[in-house]
DNA sequence: TTCTTCACGCTTTTT
DNA sequence: GCGTGAAGAA
């Protein structure tokens, strides 16, 4: 045992000795053998709610208490921040301050900058490149569109940024990229403008975020020696959620450990549902090719939900093909049913689930408890609006990064070109905010000179400001501006940053800005400004700080602890789990998304299927699905048909209720239908085959019905489910203007249709014809 | 140079 | 439905 080891440690590797060892004890037999197999390559198959942090987190800690490695000689890999920041705590909490020494705990991303810039000199940078954020890259790329004569309004900088950005996940450098891929972007030009952007990059010492790895692997390649000094680093490399690294990541781990081939890799098939941003799930089906001799241990024990949320998870994923295949157990009680609800439209669902939340809250379940997964965030706005008359406390999860403000990228833009005059994109972001009068025609003109000169931005306005070719309005404009940049770079060192960013704010005339700003987001924005400069006080140098925010785009624990109900996307609900989970709007086209179909066909379903997956094992106690008949999606009205994914939940641990009644579509929920008391809906394309609205004939689907359509009883518009519809009518020569209510359209009896309302308050109910064929 | 209007487009998201 | 971004007007 290392002298330089805690004695925490030393007692725990002497506790291994004889009794078993404390942290070991309450594993079970799978998640031990995942902890003690610690040589070679190591596969852990975790199902969602297995213990997988659990067992990740002590098998660091056996390694450390057994001997075999000091914490300084683990690399460990994760993919968030947070899952980063959650591990360390964990080990912590095992194994005590000793964990302080676990320098090489971090994601992808963050290792990678810290052994970039150790070498940066090899890959052609200087150690104090600056890593661009996505907004960086995208004006950066726009000037190259444009230089090139390329129609960037057909050809978007974003759409070249995402296949940039796939390019390098793939670990494609422009060298290396297959002809064929260039031809994806403006006739066969992506591949020169690739190089063309590689080679901006260079002389701006800069980096993306794909590049932070690329450059790492052409390190390992070109320099051998190099690699060979982190194979004696690192002794043992653990990575989590492996079913999410992509090409590019994959090669960097081979490389890092291709030595002694101690790699644990932890992850679930059946949860990759980062496909559409590189992520490879055939690394995690071929891992047993790629590191022969690996060692595979499955954890199908689940600790997290009831056997009907497990079941109806299980059933579902079911349908996917080409999976390793887990069979999920749990000694946990059945509990409720997975419960599906057909409702007529969003509003309608977003008020089932508030009165729903409102109705478990009364009875004792805490608001936090609960979660709302979305597909898409256009979902959220109809909860956010009902939670917000109701006053239900509610958090948006995610949503816009605090650090992709515009307010703070600007902040942090001024910091920049405090720091390093030549950081150009910087430069070009502020010269003109606050607004100073210096227009679009200076500064292309300053950016023509520097590039002309091939001298920064900054040094070619120096130049502008001394002759006559700009406007003496502007020309003053520019030296003030240029005058106050050397002033406050002259006071980095006598002031602390968090004040000089305070300073240069209030004399760049930015606070005032944005105080005479009438907008209702000019009072957030400064309230994000006071933030950004208290956050700066926990970092010793500027430098510290821009790195942190380049890599670490959250700012931790914001409204952590208020108890109020979360919404998420199902994205960002992957690793979180919740007591009492709302899964809205299940409908073809929405979930699965038409996109994902289109694009990817099977595959991309598939992963679709995956995010379901995801969705219902989040659930502890509870999970309701539910979809709408009909769903504004931007401003238009669709008609919806239940997701395939309802059919496909297993019957025997799926209970349907529905407010309006309901007509399935598949075999499963039609069967479920059956034995509702409640007729049918009527309304939208989705209603039961064989019934005729009026003289119109509407069978089944039929898409030429839509939400706008209404229900017509003699000669007069009685009932519509536009909230917002009116009608003009002409009675007696006289025009009439009329709104009409919106409810739940219902078929009673006959061919007598029952229209309630239930808008303002008021309730009605109107009988009107319909003929049953 | 800045203000105004109109067209467009728009999953998911981490670093 | 709404925010963005580009083109035209003041």
């Amino acid at each position: 045992m290392p002298e330089s080891l805690s004695p925490r440690i030393s007692e725990l590797a002497r506790a291994d000795g004889g009794r078993e060892a404390d942290y070991l004890a309450g594993l079970n037999p799978e998640q031990r053998r995942a902890v003690e197999a610690t040589e070679g390559p190591v596969l852990v198959l975790a199902g969602a709610g297995t213990g997988k942090t659990r067992v990740l987190t002590t098998r660091l800690a056996h390694i450390l208490a057994t001997g075999r490695a000091r914490p300084w000689e683990l690399l460990a890999v994760t993919f968030t921040n947070k899952a980063a920041r959650e591990m360390r705590e964990r080990i912590t909490n095992i194994i005590g301050p000793q964990a302080e020494g676990l320098r090489w705990t971090g994601t992808f991303h963050s290792i990678a900058a810290q052994i970039l810039r150790r070498h940066a000199e090899l890959v052609g940078l200087k150690s104090s490149y600056t890593i661009l954020d996505p907004d960086d890259v995208e004006r950066l790329l726009k000037q190259l569109i444009e230089a090139a004569n390329i129609d960037a309004k057909r050809w978007t900088p974003r759409a070249l940024a995402g296949h940039i950005d796939n390019w390098k996940n793939r670990g494609w450098s422009p060298e290396r990229l297959p002809p064929s891929e260039g031809g994806h972007f403006a006739e066969g030009k992506g591949a020169i403008l690739y190089a063309a952007y590689q080679e901006r990059l260079k002389v701006l010492n800069a980096c993306d975020f794909g590049d932070l790895l690329l450059h790492n692997i052409t390190l390992f390649q070109k320099h051998p020696d190099v690699l060979a000094d982190y194979h004696r680093r690192f002794r043992y490399i653990l990575v989590d959620e492996y079913q999410d690294t992509n090409v590019a990541q994959y090669l960097w781990l081979r490389l890092l450990a291709q030595s002694h081939g101690n790699v644990c890799c932890v992850g679930d098939d059946d949860q990759s549902i980062y496909g559409w941003r590189g992520a490879e799930v055939d690394n995690i089906l071929r891992f047993e090719r790629d590191f022969p001799g690996a060692t595979v241990v499955k954890l199908e024990r689940n600790y997290r939900s009831t056997a009907n949320i497990l079941g109806a998870a299980s059933g579902l994923i079911a349908a996917n093909k080409g999976r390793l295949g887990k069979t999920l157990w749990t000694e946990l009680p059945g509990g409720e049913k997975v419960r599906v609800t057909g409702v007529w439209d969003g509003e309608a669902e977003s008020r089932v689930i508030a009165d729903a939340i409102e109705d478990a809250h009364r009875k004792g379940r805490p608001y936090r408890d609960v979660a709302i997964l979305v597909r898409a965030s256009f979902q959220m706005r109809a909860f956010e609006e009902r939670f917000i008359l109701l006053q239900l406390p509610y958090v948006v999860v995610g949503g816009p990064r605090f650090f992709e403000r515009a307010e703070i990228r600007d902040a942090i833009a001024y910091m920049r070109l405090v720091q390093s005059e030549d950081d150009d994109l910087a430069f070009e972001r502020i010269i003109n905010t606050p607004k100073r009068g210096i227009g679009d025609t200076s500064v292309s003109k300053i950016l023509a000179i520097a590039r002309g000169n091939g001298v920064s931005a900054s040094l070619a306005a120096r130049g502008l400001a001394n002759t006559d070719e700009l406007p003496a309005r502007t020309r003053t404009a520019l030296a003030t501006f240029l005058r106050d940049m050397d002033r406050w770079r002259g006071q980095v060192e006598t002031l602390q940053h968090a004040r000089l960013l305070e300073t240069i704010l209030e004399e760049s005339g930015y606070t005032d800005a944005l105080r005479l700003d009438k907008t209702p987001t000019a009072q957030t924005r400064l309230e994000n400004l006071k933030e950004l400069v208290q956050s700066m006080g926990a970092f010793d140098t500027l430098s510290s700080f821009l790195e942190h925010v380049a890599l670490v785009m959250d700012l931790e624990n914001r409204g952590a602890a208020e108890d109020s109900v979360q919404i998420m996307t199902l994205h960002s609900a992957k690793g979180l789990e919740f007591p009492l989970v709302f899964l809205p709007g299940w409908e073809e086209g929405v979930f699965p998304s038409q996109r994902s179909v289109d694009e990817k066909g099977e595959k991309g379903l598939e992963e679709e299927r995956r995010l379901a997956y995801v969705g219902i094992t989040r659930a502890r106690e509870e999970a309701r699905i539910s979809f709408a008949a009909n769903r504004m999606v931007y401003g238009r009205w669709t008609t919806q048909l239940p997701s395939r994914f309802v059919d496909e939940l297993p019957l025997a641990n799926v209970d349907a209720a529905s407010e309006t009644g309901y007509y399935g579509a598949g075999p499963g929920l039609k069967e479920a239908a059956s034995r509702w008391d409640e007729a049918p809906t009527f309304g939208g394309g989705y209603t039961s085959p064989g019934w005729r609205r009026g003289q119109q004939t509407m069978a089944g689907r039929d898409p030429g019905f839509r939400q706008r359509d209404v229900i017509e009883g003699k000669g007069k518009l009685v009932a519509t489910s536009d909230p917002k519809a009116e009608s003009t009518y002409t009675k007696g020569g006289r025009v009439f203007h009329q709104k009409f209510g919106y409810g739940v359209i219902r078929l009673v009896e006959g061919n007598k249709l029952t229209v309630s309302f239930d808008k303002a308050g008021e309730k009605k109910v109107i009988d009107t014809f319909v003929e049953r064929v």
